[in-house]
DNA sequence: CCATAATATTTTAATGTTAAACTGTTGGGG
DNA sequence: CCCCAACAGTTTAACATTAAAATATTATGG
């Protein structure tokens, strides 16, 4: 949005929290994705990889759930993963619409060798606010 | 990213607010994108349109700098605004490198009705949080 | 003047993203 | 029991996004 729009105080408040909310959370993906490009892998990659590492095997339907993503876009996500046996899929017994998708041998050591250094690139890229900030931030 | 990370204090208060800020910034461009799609736009098509009806024409490089996003993106999204004659492409005299991006009449027409409806929509958006905040979000 | 570096744009290849249409599978009501 | 609605996943079409290679044009140092 552009900072010129001739309006009310408010809506210049509004437009330009906006903006900054957009921009920062923007800056924050892109240096993850920086980091993450280094070990071969998207942020959305990550995203699966992760939530199956904290939280267990689980439907391609879960992992949509979990990272707020449509279903389409998951069997993508998982289908990339998948060439690189970083993921399984394994129809699930007894109901067999449901796909279950577990991190691979690889997969898991990739999330152990780079997780620290990932987690540590958030802190860093955080550190800038202080601490009351960044409990302001989770209102 | 998950929020089962076992990690330091700080750890866990700079992915929280990192989680929470994504969430939020998705959340606000998701709507504003299902605000945009009744008119038959998308939030980069709109992105431009608006730059190019408050800064005025420009080329797309300028573009890129304004937008943040890469050259190829900007050629993509020009491509498509100039499909639907919302936008005109222009070489430039002097200097033939630069096309010059100039919102149509029909493009102008769109902005001007719109405008107002997409500023209400963000600022509505954007009330439940209070003033100080969100003058707090433009630290 | 000219070879070459720099610059703006386009193209290409890969991934992500959604909505909508389509394919199987399951469960329930008649 | 069987038809059909509901549900999980896949496919398709359209757009977004980037990096890197390719094109075209301009500027510049020698």
């Amino acid at each position: 949005m552009g900072s010129r729009y001739k309006g009310s105080t408010e809506d210049i408040r509004a437009l330009s929290a906006f903006i900054n909310l957009t921009r920062a959370s923007e800056s924050l993906l892109a240096a993850q994705g920086r980091r993450l490009a280094k070990d071969g892998l998207t942020v959305s990659q990550w995203g699966v990889l992760e939530a199956l590492y904290h939280l267990g095997p689980m439907s391609q339907k879960d992992l949509g759930l979990k990272l707020l993503k449509s279903g389409g876009n998951i069997t993508m996500v998982v289908n990339n993963l998948e060439k690189r046996s970083l993921v399984t899929r394994r129809r699930v017994k007894g109901d067999r619409r449901f796909v279950e998708i577990r991190l691979a041998a690889k997969g898991r050591r990739i999330v152990e060798r780079t997780l620290p250094e990932h987690v540590a690139g958030i802190v860093r890229d955080l550190e800038c606010l202080g601490a009351d900030d960044q409990e302001q931030l989770r209102r």
